[in-house]
DNA sequence: CCGCATCCATCTGGATACTG
DNA sequence: CAGTATCCAGATGGATGCGG
């Protein structure tokens, strides 16, 4: 893994430690980025979260929001009010992915339909 | 989901057509991202993958060959030699991934200290 | 050399119900 | 309102062996 990536700029990294993998595995999972996505915006209590996302689970949605509060992406602050309300942010380190991260969101939604179109080709075709 | 990214520039996708989905799905699985930067470099032939990238098995890199190539980001050229071989490339489609991708990677290796030490810090609080 | 098939351990994530 | 706990189905992915 990143042992092969000295062709551009890895150190000499072991798996083990690969940057690569420790943000694109996080990525990966089916709910940060959207969460991640939607904080860019402004900073959100957990309930508008909730609600923006209409098929993700409490539970996925906590665990996700933990994530990313581990990596120190997101800060969360609470409010002792009642009933008590709990307010989730972009850290300073969150805000700088969103400019990569958006770019690769834009690169998405403008090749989504030649995407669409080379899977359908290559489905038709083993169907054949 | 994609109902609620009209912040920026969603046109009224349905979760199965989100397009964000689409492409972050894909790069989430564990090899995508590492074969689709290989192949950034260069093309490869089947065999040099699997060297360059230790610790993935031969159905891994088989099937994440597959998808990619699936979703046209990667081209497969067989050559009927005996043994064969077999070529893998990236497609214009995979090459206009290339600058997104790499700002995503560059900001893991920029900020790849951060995140480590935010999670450092954060287990090491719930242990107190 | 390249790839498929099978078997199997593990992880992910959804449903549901319950606490402060 | 926000979060936790339990249970469980399905996906992911590793090991191995066979075939062109």
């Amino acid at each position: 893994m990143c042992e092969a990536m000295d062709g551009w700029r890895d150190q000499g990294f072991t798996s083990a430690d690969c940057p690569v993998r420790d943000v694109v595995d996080h990525l990966g999972d089916k709910w940060s980025t959207l969460i991640l996505s939607l904080l860019f915006i402004g900073s959100k209590r957990f309930g508008v979260l909730r609600r923006s996302v209409p098929d993700i689970s409490q539970r996925m949605l906590t665990q996700t929001l933990r994530d990313l509060q581990r990596d120190g992406l997101i800060e969360r602050q609470v409010f002792p009010t009642k009933p008590p309300s709990v307010e989730y942010s972009l850290s300073p380190l969150g805000m700088s992915l969103q400019g990569p991260l958006n770019a690769l969101i834009a690169w998405a939604v403008d090749h989504h339909g030649a995407i669409r179109a080379a899977r359908a080709a290559y489905d038709q075709a083993d169907a054949a």
